[in-house]
Order: C-alpha cells, then structure tokens, then sequence
DNA sequence: TAGCAATTTCAGAAATTTCTGAAAAGTCGA
DNA sequence: TCGACTTTTCAGAAATTTCTGAAATTGCTA
C-alpha cells in the first residue's frame, strides 16, 4: 500500500468500516482514497495505492458507481476513466439513506405485504400474523420517512440534522400547531 | 426446520436480511422466530424450530442480549432460560439506533479526531485533512442526531417518523420561529 | 461432594465471500 | 480491419465467517 501514513490509517480504517455497512473491504478503502484524492484518479493509480488487484478494483469501482457513491469523468487527451467522489459531501448522505432504504426496508416490506395477505391456518400463524402486521406497519413508517428525507435539499438536511436536541422542542412546536392524523400509540398507525 | 409455512418464510427472509444488517443468518433467524412466537422459547425449542445446532443458538442468543434485542426470562419451575423479544415494537428502534451509532458512527468519529490532530507533514497529506475535517463534521452531526433520536420517548419517535412529506413544511416553521445557531450550508458546521 | 441439567466455550469443519490472474471483450485511431 | 490500450468477466484460490460437536463450565439439589 502506497499511502502517506495519515491517509493510511484511514484507508484501512475505512475497509474496515465497509463490512458493517454492507460494502467489502476493498470497496470500502477504494472510496476512502478517491476521497481524499486531490484529483479523479483512474484504476491503476488506485491499484498503485492499495496494492490490491486490477481486477478487484475493476469489480469495486463498479459497485461504486452502482451506489453512486463515485462518479465517472474524462480527462482530456486519455483514454482512461478516472472516478472521484462526489465533491457535495452531503449527496453521499442522501445516496446513503436511498440505497439503505432500497436494501433494507423495501424487499422486507414487499414480503411483509404477501404473507398479511395469505390466509393464516393454524393459530400459531393468526398470532404470527398480527405481529408481522406490526412489524409492516413500523417498515412503512420506516419507508415514508426515508423517501422523504431523501428529497430534501442540502440545507433542510443539515438543519434536519442539527436540530439535534431541539427535536423535542419542535416537536411540541408541531404537536400545538397541526393536528395530527391517525392514531398513533400503542399499535402502530393502522393500514388501508 | 419445523415451522408453519407462513412463519417460515418469514424467518428465512429475516435470516437473508441479517447479513445486510451486521448480524449473522442464525442471529437474524432466532430473532424472527422469537418475534412472532406466542410466549417465550427456550434454546432447544429453537434448536427445535430452526434445526441448527444447539450451541449455535446459545451463541446467537447470546449476540442477541448484546444488543438487547431479547430479554432473558424465567418460567417458575423451569431451570431453563427463555427468551422473548420486548413487547414494545418501538424499543427495537431505539435499540438499533442506539447499536448503530455505536458500531457505525463512533469508532470512525474516534479516529477522525485523532487524524485531526496530526501534523500533515506533505502537501497531499494536508489537503486529505480538509476532506477528513468535512468528514468529522459529518459524523458529529449524526451522532448527536443518533443520541438525541435515541432519547425520544415511544410517542415522540412516532410522531417524528409519521411527520412524513411534512418534513419540510415543520422545518419551515421552525425556521420562522427560531434562530439558527452557527452557519449551515457549504462546510459543514464548524468545529470548536 | 456427587449427580444431574443446562449453558457456554472453542477447535476445527463447512460454507460463504472476497480476491486474483488470465482471458475475453470493448474502444479508438490509422 | 488491425493493433494498441483499456476495462470487464469469471473460474478457481485465498481469506473470512459461520456452524458444529465435544468438552468444559455453571448452578442447583440432595
């Protein structure tokens, strides 16, 4: 690996990172180099500085893109692609929250969805059934509010965000101001 | 595996969907059959239901209480450790957020500090130590979200997921109502 | 302390994921 | 169309993670 010692460190610490998001560790330390790159850098610059495979980084820039965590550029006059990370570190969070929602949320919801529809034989299924229910009603919640967040610019999400200990407030702001709709303890918001 | 059909898709599915979430297949597994069971399990009736081995289980169980997930629990007259999932759907959130950030947020936002400090001794190493400062600010700013997220009660955290598209519209008024601390957009918040 | 029931530990087996090298496929200018 | 350069694919190798069975440990009762 052929890093100055400080973007080392945070190269490695980075793929190390990865598995618990859900990205390899080489997919991980690939997108940690190209974003503290000064400039796009292409594939064999970043084999150079990882001393991984041509072929791994190859596979590892494809997912990337896939998550659209880098994006593709030319540099005029070579042939070769070079990448970089989005220069607006705040796309990232929103890339983020869209393919969290697309792995995470979205394939249990549509299961979710098919087994509320069969009809439950035994008890034991009437019993599983109401719980699966609360559950598809707590990964809709999940769903809407992801979707949402996703859609706000740059400047609500960082205000979203620093909201931080005022939520309560706001929220009570909220609570005064609107009236809510539905019901909304105990069992979670009722469907259809 | 001994299970009625509908349950058991369910509990494959959630199996599938542990490794995406940083828990194993079993892990994943034990947690769905203990969610919709009727009453308490005790590890053979898991062992029972998924047809894994008993100490897989055990240690399954184990990561489980690790992430409070499941509650330990005894039957008078029975030796024997049963487990349940808590009753309250919404303290599953808080218990994710919470392991989330903890496993997620924090042990990056530890070595982006410790990066900071550093002498950046080459031109290279200097401009990696802007993009690793935009970086830091990013995790702080979710980690205090994380915390202050964790900390809603049941109701709060509700209202806070159904405010939904309306996202905006309460950002906007409490835009009107109160002055925002420090500067926002571009670089984010500042630090110290 | 012995004897039994239950749980935990852990070394190695099995399964899965990641990575590589070699070959194939794509792209461009002449 | 050829040839040089670049990227992609993919079968098998390597590494990692998960799982198991056997043994050790814990805890209880007598």
């Amino acid at each position: 690996m052929q890093l100055p010692p400080l973007v080392q460190t945070f190269v490695l610490h980075f793929g190390e990172m990865g598995s618990r998001w859900g990205i390899n560790r080489t997919v991980g330390q690939i997108y940690a180099v190209l974003f503290v790159a000064e400039r796009p850098l292409n594939a064999d610059e970043i084999v150079e500085r990882l001393g991984v495979s041509r072929s791994n980084v190859s596979m590892g820039l494809k997912e990337l893109q896939a998550w659209n965590l880098v994006r593709l550029q030319h540099v005029p006059g070579d042939r070769r692609d070079y990448f970089a990370t989005p220069e607006d570190i705040w796309q990232i969070v929103r890339t983020l929250v869209e393919e969290r929602k697309k792995r995470e949320i979205d394939p249990t919801l549509t299961l979710l969805r098919e087994l509320l529809m069969q009809e439950a034989a035994t008890e034991a299924e009437q019993h599983a059934q109401v719980r699966l229910g609360e559950m598809h009603d707590l990964f809709e919640l999940f769903a809407g509010w992801y979707a949402d967040v996703r859609r706000l610019d740059t400047d609500r999400l960082v205000q979203l965000l620093t909201l931080g200990s005022k939520v309560q407030k706001v929220l009570d702001m909220k609570d005064r101001l609107t009236s809510l709709p539905g019901r909304l303890g105990g069992r979670t918001a009722k469907r259809g």
